[in-house]
DNA sequence: ACTGGCACTCTATTAGCGGGAGTGCCAGCA
DNA sequence: TGCTGGCACTCCCGCTAATAGAGTGCCAGT
């Protein structure tokens, strides 16, 4: 059996005033506060029929109702009219982002702007390696056995590592081994690097070799062993409004899960471009977040996504809001980066 | 009146007992858990005269005592024998850090290791810029009139900032640019390069004077204006242990001032060298943490400081343990920055 | 100066008891 | 067939009262 119209609008005003109230919602209160044009027990009727059909729940015998996650999931699917932002929101993020004077800055704006506007914990991936492309790369001798190697991508970012050298080495060598990289790596996208990499070392006349050899796998390391990704949060503090019922009872698993920067990965990565995700309740397969949900947006210059953005709340969250203003945020960080 | 030995002994007793069970303790329990030689009625008149003199309380009339700020202060500062980490402590510190590959690896690593082996939250402040030296400054073009500057100092740290010039730049011009402020700058305290910089712009050519002046008041911003120091924070998940009764029902205040990196700075901020501090309850100044304590030292090769680092937690902790676990791994990596 | 004893205070826990919100079901009506 | 009003029923929540227990303060005695 499938839902008529009717139950569709009695869910969505169920999850709406759940999330409003965060007290589970009776038929009574419902036809007051929405002109569904019908009578209580018809209401009632329909509550019994999505409840069979497990899109909400009650808490107790003779309690009002609460959605399932499977409600949100529905709600968030069919029930959602994108709400455009206020013109007040449009200008926060105008005031916040504008002065924006490096990276880290940039990225540190937007997490704090996604906590504030949507009074949630906020996530931002700093704009991945791999998928950005070497705008230079640059060798400074720091002693005699010992190079940094510095290197900017389009994306802005800058990444340093040291390299040990087997033996003293002359300015000069430097010189040509800076000139050599750069030739062959400069205007390459990170991930199709490696086989260019391995070709340098090849192409190195033999007094150079054993100091690019060097070089280069720590070059490996750096423009492709990325393990270690970075990221911003903020917002923790959000998670103890409305109580902690939100998360049935402790905040102890939820905060656990937020320390774990491989946790965060996954739950804002492998995003689409131009979408927005909603990852509701256990969707997210981690244990800890059982009772969290995930809104994501991948972000870039253009069409490409060089990181992902988003904000983790309680299932009972309200939806529309929240994913416009993720939204928002993500395109306008990527038309900043596209603009850089 | 001053204390006697015996009372002392009694306010150890009840820090100690209060500390493990998180409840108040009374004269009864105490004679019984410690071997006091007394009984409980000489001890509840020896409580009476520590009540008076404001180092434990009652919460309510009948019930045990429990220190009051001024009783743990008073522990700290002369009941605390410090106690040596033990093996296994050391070990673990060890394994926490072996292979840790550069500078924000050691911060990441070392605040993961505070939070771990105190069990709370752990604060690292990445080394200051202003209290290292400079290593090499790099400059390198971006485009025709942009310039990336990469200062390296010499505790590994790198930073990076972008300068827009007046008009475009020569290779050449750059290139001479680079000569000059290293020439004055490399091996300079941080501290001591403003009127450096100042001389630089004064002493340069005509032609190159524009574009000098731009570079030094990135320059300035840059070594100077630090108003953002940055932070590693770990272990907030520990706050929810022993109940949310520790911080006066909620964690949200405690949170909130967790996020203010200003904040954080000035708690482990301002120490001495070579001595912990303690800041008990509203010692440190912040009205969001009127019952956190703060345990933080110093780090930094030798007996310079070029760093702060503490753990945050109730004012209900175990002090000689998280007194010495602090201190000893304050020391530790110390350091390793000066092997480094 | 310390101790045992005792009366007293206050809390935390438990049980019992409506009030109320909300439901499910049924019979009647369009 | 679908909607409605009515009604009995269920269960939670908040209130009060009663009880047990831990701990104290004080006093008289050694």
């Amino acid at each position: 059996m499938s839902l008529d119209d009717r139950k569709l609008e009695v869910l969505r005003a169920i999850v709406e005033d759940y999330v409003e109230t965060q007290e589970p919602v009776g038929s009574k209160a419902l036809v007051d506060r929405h002109k569904l044009g019908v009578s209580s027990a018809t209401v009632r009727n329909d509550m019994a029929v999505l409840e069979d059909e497990g899109y909400i729940r009650q808490p107790h015998t003779s309690a009002g109702r609460v959605p399932t996650d499977a409600g949100y999931r529905l709600f968030v699917d069919r029930l959602t009219r994108i709400k455009p932002l206020s013109p007040a929101e449009r200008r926060a993020i105008e005031r916040f982002m504008v002065g924006a004077v490096d990276l880290d800055d940039v990225v540190h704006r937007t997490v704090r702007l996604l906590a504030q506007l949507t009074r949630q914990v906020a996530v931002v991936q700093y704009p991945s390696l791999s998928r950005s492309a070497v705008r230079h790369l640059e060798l400074v001798p720091v002693s005699t056995t010992r190079l940094m190697v510095v290197m900017i991508t389009d994306t802005g970012r800058v990444e340093q590592r040291l390299v040990e050298l087997p033996g003293p080495i002359q300015d000069g060598d430097v010189w040509e081994l800076r000139r050599r990289v750069n030739e062959k790596l400069t205007g390459q996208r990170l991930a199709d690097t490696p086989p260019l990499v391995q070709k340098l070392v090849e192409d190195c006349d033999f007094e150079r070799r054993a100091a690019m050899t060097c070089l280069a796998s720590v070059l490996l390391e750096t423009l492709v062993d990325r393990s270690e990704e970075r990221l911003a949060l903020a917002g923790t503090a959000n998670l103890t409004r409305g109580g902690v019922l939100d998360f049935q009872g402790t905040l102890r698993p939820v905060l656990e899960a937020l320390e774990e920067e491989v946790i965060l990965l996954k739950l804002i990565g492998d995003l689409e471009p131009r979408t927005t995700r909603v990852l509701i309740g256990d969707e997210n397969q981690i244990d800890n977040l059982r009772s969290a949900s995930v809104v994501s947006s991948g972000y870039g210059p253009g069409t490409t996504i060089v990181g992902g953005l988003g904000v983790l709340g309680p299932t009972r969250m309200d939806y529309p809001g929240t994913i416009a203003t993720v939204r928002a945020v993500a395109r306008y960080v990527g038309d900043l980066l596209a603009q850089n």
